[in-house]
DNA sequence: TAAACTAGGCGTATTACATCA
DNA sequence: CATGATGTAATACGCCTAGTT
């Protein structure tokens, strides 16, 4: 006698998925839910979700080849099988987005890097630790002045604490690989070359995070006219921005790698006890075959698991009379099964993939 | 047209600093 | 007050793409 269970597509939805977050991905892969067929896409690296291209300023669409091939490995295919989307959250994948209108550096060239590189005093943050060596002129302007004056009072506010201060590299910070070691030592600064340019590390306002926090929900990247509009609403130094965007993609996706993590977790419970089940099962029938020798003498047969109603059922082999498989009864029911996917968990307040009208401007 | 060069962006790992228990 | 843990701003580096020469 030949067993075999097939555990197929199935109609009914899985208890243990109830409770997990849905995900953005789910209309798309049509909310199937599926057993048993396991496509872990597991990977460092996001996969996209519904927006997978962007469109940028330019309005074209493409996307990198680069790109392309590094998120090639986790597009779901077409298959209905069970897709888990470990990393759904990600948002879209705007990099090299901003490529086409990337700017000239004479177009973005900021006067206040230039003009206060190496040049900020230490002493000219002013009272105790509060060396906002992030400040510029500007923002030193508004503090002084009322909070009530000529600036706008929402760029007042965060003038008057912007922290951070290392960022001496006036933007082109890759001009460490040009220049070496010289730029090194001199933003690293240290207490005998005490011109400023200490590596100085101060926190974000609560406005300026809150305010980048709600920028990063509508896109995690930004194309360089965002950043220096952020930048000047922040008064932050633009590089500032960019490291917080950077690390702020850091933290998401570590964020959402421990979810993934705990969720295969438990999807590996729950295969495991299913398994168990699934293996008592199996004995259970071993133990009815012996028990009812009338099955003895059919030929082989093959039980199938329905899908959808999830009963066992013979598939009558070839030369099994009909009547015989008929008279068979049902061999056992299943208890329903509690697959903890297709929904994988996501991180909330993710950045959806969405054509940045802003970029438009550009 | 292809190749070399340049500039800028991003991801990742790491460091350094601030804060808190 | 000292100290370790934690969070996060900043740096370093490699890779990639697009634009320019």
């Amino acid at each position: 006698m030949e067993l075999a269970l097939t555990l197929g597509d199935t109609s009914k939805p899985f208890s243990f998925l109830d409770k997990a977050p849905k995900m953005a991905g789910d209309k798309e892969s049509g909310n199937r839910d599926l057993g048993f067929c396991m496509g872990l896409g597991v990977s460092g690296r996001s996969s996209r979700g519904g927006g997978d291209e962007e469109e940028d300023g330019d309005g074209d669409k493409r996307e990198s080849p680069a790109t392309d091939r590094r998120h090639h490995q986790q597009h779901h295919p077409p298959s209905t099988l069970l897709q888990l989307h470990l990393l759904p959250f990600s948002p879209t994948n705007p990099r090299n987005s901003h490529h086409s209108h990337k700017p000239s550096t004479s177009q973005f060239r900021l006067p206040w890097l230039t003009d206060h590189l190496g040049s900020e005093p230490e002493s000219s943050g002013g009272a105790g630790r509060g060396l906002d060596v992030n400040r510029f002129p500007a923002a030193e302007e508004a503090e002084q002045s009322s909070p009530n004056s000529a600036l706008s009072s929402f760029q007042m506010e965060f003038g008057i604490r912007s922290g951070g201060g290392a960022g001496f590299r006036s933007g082109s910070h890759k001009r460490v690989d040009m220049e070496g070691d010289n730029e090194r030592d001199c933003s690293r600064g240290s207490d005998d070359d005490d011109n400023g340019l200490t590596r100085k590390k101060l926190r974000l306002s609560k406005e300026q995070s809150a305010f980048l926090e709600e920028s990063f929900k509508e896109h995690n990247t930004l194309n360089p006219k965002q950043k220096l509009a952020l930048a000047k609403q922040l008064n932050l130094r633009p590089r500032q921005v960019e490291v917080w965007f950077q690390n702020r993609r850091a933290r998401t996706k570590l964020k959402q790698t421990e979810i993934d993590c705990e969720y295969l977790k438990r999807c590996c419970e729950t295969l495991t006890e299913e398994n168990r089940r699934l293996q008592k099962e199996l004995q259970e029938l071993r133990a009815l075959k012996t028990s009812q020798p009338f099955y003895m003498q059919l030929p082989a047969t093959t039980l199938t698991m329905c899908p959808s109603c999830e009963r066992v059922a013979t598939t009558t082999a070839p030369a099994s009379s009909p009547a015989a498989a008929a008279a068979a009864p049902p061999l056992a029911k299943p208890k329903p099964r509690t697959y903890p996917f297709p929904h994988a968990p996501q991180l909330h307040h993710l950045p959806q993939a969405q054509p940045q009208a802003h970029q438009a401007a550009s």
